[in-house]
DNA sequence: ATCCAGGGCGGGT
DNA sequence: ACCCGCCCTGGA
């Protein structure tokens, strides 16, 4: 364990309240200075955004640097992304100004799948609750400058909780979901490896859907927002339904749009990156709410 | 108090 | 294929 420091100067497309306010990420808290304190892997990170410069500081085993420009996706290039997005119409050329720093996180996947099988039906607060929850119980302590993380509990770690030490952890009816799916990686009857070999975008979500817990919309954050990193996918939930009908449906009630008309809609104007389009949307509209 | 929050499941048509 | 009620929890 060692303290490190990363300097990222004169970088374009990264803004920290955009990367970890934009639904993505669940470990990340903003800092009285406007900072923001997360936990990767085996490291409590820091990022602080000073001008034109971004800088990380971070406790743990990793190196620093490469765990940044692997974790924030840093060699992708946001400005031709951004570039060619925007002409599809102005409405999602605004969302982008709105959102312009937004980046997409390559999150474990074990860590992600959980993370969105306790997502279903909740809220943020409570989701977050619920991991600090679980990591304080079954992940490991790291202390830094007079505070205590906890790593997000392993495959192995995790299983080590029965369904009712899931349910006292506030999981309410996921516990079982959580429980099932946790044995089932363990047992590599999913074997979350052989699944980033995968290339058909199709076959690596029709595996995902055979976990309890996993629908559509899990299927499609976990494909997006872990290292599996598709963004051929459009995870539909209430705050993208709305805008995708606010901007195009029109329909009055919009609980009744059909998610088979969102996702052609999606495919025909946004292609294969749908899903960062997404992103710059979903964040627009909640946060203009 | 009732409702809802970043859905999924199981049992109906 | 669609549709619907139900599922824990806690904050408004």
């Amino acid at each position: 364990m060692q303290e490190q420091k990363y300097i990222l100067k004169n970088i374009s497309s990264f803004e920290p309240k955009h990367i970890f306010e934009c639904g993505q990420c669940f470990r990340w808290d903003e800092e009285s200075d406007g900072s923001y304190t997360g936990i990767v892997k085996n490291n409590v990170i820091n990022v602080k955004k000073v001008d034109n410069e971004v800088i990380f500081s971070s406790f743990g085993a990793d190196n620093l640097e490469k765990l940044v420009i692997d974790y924030f996706d840093l060699n992708r290039n946001y400005e031709e992304i951004k570039t060619s997005l925007s002409k599809v119409d102005e409405y999602l050329e605004n969302s982008i100004k709105y959102g312009s720093g937004i980046r997409i996180l390559n999150q474990d996947l074990w860590e992600t799948i959980i993370s969105f099988i306790i997502s279903a039906n909740n809220n943020i607060p409570r989701i977050k609750g619920i991991i600090n929850r679980l990591s304080y119980k079954y992940g490991n302590k790291i202390e830094w400058k007079g505070k205590e993380y906890y790593t997000f509990p392993t495959v192995e770690e995790l299983s080590k909780a029965t369904v009712e030490d899931l349910r006292k952890a506030g999981l309410g009816f996921r516990d079982v979901r959580v429980f099932d799916t946790t044995k089932k990686i363990l047992e590599k009857q999913v074997d979350l490896e052989e699944l980033h070999k995968e290339k058909d975008t199709k076959k690596v979500r029709e595996t995902l859907l055979t976990l309890s817990g996993v629908g559509p919309k899990v299927a499609d954050c976990i494909l997006l927002f872990s290292t599996l990193k598709r963004f051929d996918v459009f995870p539909i939930d209430v705050w993208v339904r709305r805008v995708m009908n606010d901007l195009y449906i029109k329909n009055e009630d919009e609980s009744k749009v059909n998610k088979k008309e969102i996702e052609k809609l999606a495919k025909e104007k946004y292609g294969d990156l749908e899903g960062i389009a997404q992103q710059y949307l979903f964040y627009w509209k909640r946060d203009t709410a």
